[in-house]
DNA sequence: CTCCGTCCCGGGAACGGTACCGGAATTTTA
DNA sequence: TAAAATTCCGGTACCGTTCCCGGGACGGAG
């Protein structure tokens, strides 16, 4: 026993049957003596017995695993939407094998070539912050490896998405930052091939369209997600002729630091400056002032993913489902000047 | 081609040769003409030859993956632990396998489980604030899976471990409040029968001890990493007749919640209180005041962690490991009385 | 008594690789 | 020129399952 572990024919050769009959006992199939069936149940938890997995999945050609392809985990986003990607899974008897990509293109093709490599019976995608070309994506789609992306999605590709309403969310973010008296807003924009980046910044343009302030290009800012951007292009705004009075910034650790450097320089929020976050983390009720942000439902957006991977895997189906999850504005003081 | 993928014994056919040949000629062994070893490489890339790693794993006993069991991915040492772990398992050619605990034992047990069900070839471990118990752990050892524990460590097990000196900080941090000129601080402490949690009591302990200073049961407070104790017990706290004028916190978020209630009953951060954290979050120094914090090393245990299993695997000796990780004090204002 | 159906069970072929071993063909050495 | 060594290759067993298929035993119906 002790070394190796036990298997299906030990199990057999003990009882003196056969090795079929085992298998079918342990699996409670018909066709097998419910007193012989009893006997190998026995003996198999008396020995230890657990199924090699890797033999099962070789032979039924699936894995009962789902691969996931994300930025990184330190990005809380993502940590919540492993948990409800987690949740799901595993209530369903799937494993669930993560992969970060570092936000680098090249990783994030390995990644996803490594977990096909592995037989993975699904994959669940964000893509990273460099991802603008998709033929590891496509090769997915190719060998019929069912595909769900989440937030990060790419639109182009024909598989199902699980998305937020970046768009509707910005209009309506910038439009509360107008009517708190905001005329310059900046905007703290992501990279500009991102789908999600796009329609942030195109929410935003839209609502000032639709309230007639001119754009004004300076006031844009694209980053890379980088922390370390923020104090250069924070001065920067601060050092134009006609100073930002509202910010709209890409998610809360960037606000928080903007809040910061403002506050260093004696600017009263949200009176001289309302800034508000995006992502609505813990902290934002915590600081002071408390941050106003858009609540990104991450977790559900994991769920959300998780079911519809799911569902392709178990109808061997492939059709596309597009979800909407739907961000809600929360405003707190950092943008409420009423008060 | 197009739906099941090519196997060895498909280019054996087309090449009219044995599939023993091909197998030496991928795995460019010995005893194969390097004329038709490039035949088959070629023909493998034409036609998308990918080696089953089922079968492979299946045939030689490995998996070439590692399992990590830990609490949760939200919590940011971990996440910052896991991108450690996968920088060191990927150059080396392994696939990393997380599971979440959730921070209950149950779950930890099924993870433990099926992850030696998967047959992974090492394992990485902190336990769940609930693990009083561990016979799932114990288990792996007897399977003689390695296993290394990483922070969240049982010691009494026979297994290696990486862990920070948590007792040395916590004195060290209690002493830097007292020469502050703290005379009641209080200790927000984790669960009594983890480690760390008894390894961090001590040496705020001995450091009272040390200064001769009584220690005052009714300040040390044991919570549960739950966030929504915290306002509880630091009403209570400030309810005292003795109030506290120093606060060591189990962690940052909890540290910055309770200087938000402190600020809003109008007490000064440190004048009147002076405040403590742990982990070092970004965050620390972009609050105000600024957080002093433990600098809880986490990237760099994982890495250290990743280390010592792959190389348990490699040598395939069981040997014992301790490996100590130093942790940080970091002064900022929210201890610092002498500005 | 034969025939047929039910209930169990075993043999063996897969799944897709790896590796040992033996042997044929060719080259080197005595 | 015969013997030995080298080079290259194929056959086959095996890893641990599942599953199809064939068949023996036994009972009841004709």
């Amino acid at each position: 026993m002790s070394k190796s572990a036990a298997t299906i024919r030990d199990i057999a050769r003990i009882l003196g049957i056969s090795k079929s009959t085992v298998s079918r006992a342990l699996n409670d199939h018909y066709d097998v003596n419910p007193e012989t069936a009893r006997k190998v149940r026995e003996l198999a938890t008396q020995i230890d017995y657990h199924p090699n997995v890797l033999a099962q999945h070789l032979k039924q050609q699936r894995t009962n695993t789902i691969g996931v392809v994300i930025p990184e985990t330190v990005n809380r986003f993502f940590s919540k939407a492993i948990g409800g990607i987690q949740q799901v899974a595993n209530s369903a008897g799937y494993n669930v094998m993560i992969c970060q990509s570092n936000e680098t293109l090249a990783t994030e093709q390995n990644n996803v070539r490594t977990l096909i490599g592995s037989r993975v019976d699904g994959l669940l995608v964000s893509v990273s912050r460099e991802t603008d070309r998709h033929e590891h994506l496509q090769y997915a789609i190719d060998k019929e490896v069912p595909l769900v992306f989440f937030d990060r999605i790419i639109e182009e590709l024909n598989a199902s998405q699980v998305y937020s309403d970046n768009y509707d969310v910005c209009f309506q973010g910038t439009e509360h930052l107008l009517t708190q008296g905001c005329k310059r807003i900046a905007f703290i924009a992501g990279p500009k091939h991102l789908y999600n980046s796009r329609n942030r910044l195109n929410g935003y343009l839209d609502a000032l369209k639709k309230h007639k302030i001119a754009i004004n290009e300076s006031l844009i800012v694209f980053t890379n997600y980088h922390i370390n951007d923020v104090e250069n292009y924070t001065r920067q705004l601060f050092n134009l002729r006609q100073k930002p009075d509202g910010i709209f910034a890409i998610n809360d650790m960037a606000a928080l630091e903007i809040m910061h450097i403002l506050k260093k320089r004696g600017l009263n929020i949200p009176k001289d400056v309302a800034v508000l976050g995006f992502n609505n983390e813990n902290i934002c009720s915590l600081i002071e002032p408390t941050l106003s942000s858009i609540d990104h439902p991450a977790f559900e957006m994991g769920v959300a993913a998780a079911e519809i991977l799911l569902k392709q895997i178990s109808t061997k189906e492939i059709f596309q489902e597009k979800r909407l999850i739907k961000s809600r504005l929360v405003i707190r003081e950092s943008t409420n000047r009423m008060l």
